[in-house]
RNA sequence: GGGGCGGUAGCUCAGCUGGUCAGAGCAUCGGACUCAUAAUCCGUGGGUCGUGGGUUCAAGUCCCACCCGCCCUACCA
């Protein structure tokens, strides 16, 4: 099983540009998956513990829980379904199948001796209601947001011995050099545990909005032990060993690179203590950058994700952070980006070209495919390597950059095959030959953009399905999702006869 | 303070272990063409490769210093 998650995000605002960024890199990932013929689960949810849920519940006089509530039902989900997110679950921490899963987790910890009872002694601001690290604070001890002394204070806590895993972790970077990608990642994971590990503070006892520890409901668990283990507790960990056996571990933790090193550092050492299998490889994705700033939920100047959408549409959104920003590394975006990319990429060069190809069958062979009398070597010869190359980087690589590139190179290439071979000069030609060399020039373009289409729809499933249609494809190949990305180079699979259409322009001129 | 990354054409970026490395895409401009969403195809212009030194027969490509931007330096998430 083929199994991708996202992180759960923290309930505390609704979803911005960043969070559906990370979303929609994994539902395509899980897509392609699915149309290489594999077993996928992926997996999505929400974070609602914490002190900041609790505050910001406070500060809009609801209890946490209905503040969750309200947020995942009208902003959360209704997003990822706008989007056109195809997650096979959505788990959040307040649900019963996590929290008991998460108390008897840190129970099996607890009896292991994995866990101790200790005290965290820091600087505490009062305003803040919780500690500081000595290099948040101003000159003279003062809270950098209240402005006003600290005070020394001791909480007992419970610990998690993450220090005696430091070299476990390091073993296994090592023998897995794929676990942190980017390798950019991975190198700051492996500089932060070479200097060593402390012990992981894993209850709170400040606040009541969290998981209880079940030997001392005194204190609640740490937000994010709590949260890590839904990765687990959604399929089936402690309830369902079947499942669980089937599905863990996850292939791919799909992260932000602000909580890397939870994924990398504590998730992993809380499966060790456990003796649970470890994931294939944590990915994090950088920051979308406008106008070199990093957008978050704390700089509200960001667009948001339907503001995009209405302008540019779903598929386009879906195509455009993934084509223009390398998987992994920060990326500037912009507005004028956005439009330039959508006019020259998918509406000249890949909307235009089903478009000139429909109307010529039309035209020419009155919308009924012809038969190709040869094969046009050079053009199936790198639809082959165009699948090959998109297959690897989307599929096994994350690099949806290139492997878009790849598929989009191959349309600017047919382009470039149908300008060479002028169609509209050899239809004048109505000797059999010529009828013969517009029937293979027009199938051979046909034939084309079936594959593209297919390779397509992970990351664009409306267009795709429109091409799919325009092609008269489904009534001889079957569902577009039904289509193996490993058959997809195969060239001839679209029979003659197809019915073409020339249905609804795929990507409309932006308005001014 | 310590560590890391980046500063290359108007824009976004490629350039691995030094020797056609000065590139690509988009935008600009010129030409071709008319099947198509005034789309497509071909071609052109444009950069003292952040600054200043140094090593070398030869440096965006190595070394040093400096300037600018970003990230990490553990328990808000």
């Amino acid at each position: 099983m083929f199994y991708v998650s996202t992180p759960i995000y923290y309930v505390n605002d609704a979803p911005h540009l960043g969070h559906a960024y990370t979303t929609v890199a994994g539902d395509v990932l899980t897509r392609w998956h699915r149309q290489r013929g594999e077993q996928v689960w992926y997996l999505t949810g929400t974070d609602e513990h914490g002190q900041k849920i609790m505050r910001t519940a406070e500060a809009n006089g609801v209890t946490p829980q209905e503040w969750s509530d309200k947020l995942v039902e009208e902003a959360w989900k209704p997003l990822w379904q706008h989007l056109e997110i195809a997650n096979d679950d959505f788990i959040r921490t307040t649900e019963k199948r996590h929290t008991e899963r998460v108390q008897e987790f840190v129970q099996d910890l607890y009896d292991k001796g994995e866990i101790y009872k200790g005290g965290y002694e820091g600087p505490y601001c009062v305003g803040c209601e919780e500690f500081k690290t000595p290099g948040d604070l101003l000159e003279g001890d003062l809270c950098p947001i209240h402005k006003r002394p600290v005070e020394w204070l001791r909480e007992d806590n419970y610990f998690f011995k993450l220090s005696e895993y430091g070299e476990r972790l390091l073993e296994f970077y090592e023998a897995n050099p794929d676990f942190i990608q980017p390798a950019s990642a991975r190198n700051e994971v492996l500089q932060f545990v070479r200097t060593g590990l402390q012990d992981l503070s894993i209850s709170r006892s400040t606040f009541d909005w969290g998981i209880p520890i079940p030997w001392d409901d005194k204190h609640v668990i740490y937000v994010w032990v709590d949260a890590l283990l839904n990765y687990a507790t959604a399929v089936g960990y402690g309830s369902d060993p079947e499942r669980f056996e089937r599905i863990w571990p996850a292939d791919v933790h799909l992260v932000g690179k602000d909580i890397l090193r939870f994924h990398a550092v504590i998730w992993p050492a809380m499966l060790m203590a456990n003796g649970l299998p470890l994931p294939g490889k944590v990915f994090a994705n950088g920051w979308l950058m406008v106008g070199g700033e990093k957008m978050s939920k704390s700089n509200l100047t960001g667009i948001s994700p339907r503001q995009l959408t209405e302008h540019f549409g779903v598929d386009a959104y879906r195509y455009y952070f993934l084509r223009a920003i390398p998987f992994g590394q920060d990326g500037s975006f912009s507005w004028e980006d956005f439009s330039a990319r959508y006019t020259s990429e998918l509406a000249n060069d890949f909307g235009n070209l089903a478009s000139r190809v429909a109307a010529m069958i039309g035209k020419y062979f009155d919308g009924e495919l012809p038969a190709s009398a040869e094969r046009e070597e050079a053009v199936a010869g790198a639809l082959a390597e165009t699948v090959a190359k998109a297959d690897r980087a989307i599929g096994d690589e994350l690099d949806f950059a290139g492997g878009l590139g790849a598929i989009f190179d191959f349309v600017k290439l047919v382009n470039g095959y149908l300008s060479e071979q002028e169609p509209w000069k050899v239809a004048k030609d109505t000797s059999e030959e010529g009828r013969a060399r517009l029937a293979t020039i027009l199938y051979t373009a046909a034939e084309s953009l079936r594959a593209v289409a297919v390779l397509l729809n992970p990351v664009m499933p409306g267009t795709a399905e429109k091409l799919w249609a325009s092609l008269g494809a489904e009534e001889h190949l079957g569902a577009l999702a039904e289509q193996r990305v490993a058959e997809a180079g195969q060239w001839g699979r679209l029979p003659a006869g197809a019915r073409v259409v020339k249905g609804e322009i795929l990507f409309p001129r932006l308005e001014s």
